[in-house]
DNA sequence: AAATAAAGTTAGCTTTATCTAACAAATAAA
DNA sequence: TTTATTTGTTAGATAAAGCTAACTTTATTT
């Protein structure tokens, strides 16, 4: 069955909020808010997605993606995921320029080309995010992850992972000369808004608990 | 200033009908034919052009590029060709796989992307095809190119370029043993109906005028 | 339990891009 | 030159995807 762009856009959006976010089911102002359209344009699409039976939904109630709907978000996660791997590997563009691109080279519609793409770039397990890519068989592993946010004064961890939403993140991240697989140390934790001081590469930083949020890390002592 | 799919479409349409078939102008129906949409929607779409300065036109009249929409065509063509260089050069696909695939390609809004796929590809100057690639300055020289049902019984050449639009002629050039740069031995010319009788390969095969006329060569003796 | 707030829905409008059917203009043929 | 044919245009319809404004449910407070 071939979608639309914005059909995809609205499944791609669902599987964040209800499988990545480990929400279960989503809401139409939820959904709204994420795809920023107005609730009235969300509750139209609902519809029609359940009338292809890519979602189950009833009048007043959550959504959910069914089987089939799930599958075509996950294939879209793969596409935009191997896109990004080869943009940043092969086209020179650094980890915040990525999103935009791949977003509308997810679109592009021919398996072939996917497969032979993965097997260019040598099969690759996880995207310049640190995201993982889901296989050929669309099969998708949401491990539960470490925030830095979670870890404590004198706790040492690398960076494996960063919520990819915000260009203006990864900019930041940079301009600290953080990148993936780089070591921080946590220094220590202010108490009432729980910034922490951290070390990247000798040098010292403040950074907040929101942003602190979008790291995922793996603790080493 | 950003265009839509459909409107991208329209001006390749007229970029071919009126550069590369060196007719000037264009006509209503005939782009109609060409894009397989109805007269009616083609004039529907020129209005809309001709409000944003890409075509000059007027009631009755035939339409033609501005220098603005032949500067876009000309981008949408570069594009176009590198993604068919790429899709053959490195994702395995073959020559008559390319086209579909570029044919979407070429919309994705990137000229980062399509610079350091450039840089990726060596800068190429044709694509799989034999035609060529506009430069990163727009410039594009539509050089006047001999037609294989040009030459005469005796006569020697070499396949130097195919017009693509048609991904059933290519399956037949392969299934002939065809190829760019492959050397064609011209037997015989069928006065009637212009069927000519050639060899490619040391293979013999029979081929009709309208076919003929698809294959660009370089005479060699 | 009634009042308020939050969430979700409907109706009706807009734009883009397509269509068909009917009509008008320009060109070619008799 | 009148007729016929081809070519081009208009009007009105449809479908996708969005919007606002008004309304209805459901959930939360007091």
């Amino acid at each position: 069955m071939v979608l639309s762009k914005s059909e995809e856009d609205y499944l791609k959006a669902l599987f964040y909020l209800c499988i990545e976010c480990e929400e279960e089911k989503a809401g139409t102002n939820q959904l709204a808010d994420y795809l920023r359209v107005s609730p009235a344009s969300v509750n139209n699409m609902l519809k029609r997605l359940k009338e292809k039976d890519l979602v189950t939904y009833q009048k007043y109630g959550k959504v959910e993606l069914t089987d089939s709907g799930r599958e075509t978000a996950v294939w879209l996660i793969r596409k935009h995921r191997l896109w990004e791997t080869f943009l940043y590997r092969h086209m020179q563009f650094t980890w915040d320029e990525v999103h935009d691109v791949a977003e509308q080279l997810e679109h592009i519609q021919s398996a072939k080309l996917i497969a032979e793409l993965d097997k260019f770039l040598g099969f690759p397990r996880t995207d310049p995010h640190g995201a993982i890519i889901p296989d050929g068989e669309g099969r998708y592993t949401v491990t539960p992850r470490t925030m830095l946010s979670e870890l404590h004064a004198g706790d040492r961890c690398r960076l494996i992972a960063v919520a990819d939403q915000s260009g203006a993140l990864l900019q930041y991240a940079s301009e600290m000369g953080l990148e993936l697989n780089s070591t921080i140390l946590v220094h220590a934790v202010r108490g009432f808004d729980l910034t922490m001081l951290i070390e990247v590469g000798g040098r010292m930083h403040s950074v907040s608990k929101t942003f602190a949020d979008h790291l995922f890390v793996r603790t080493e002592s």
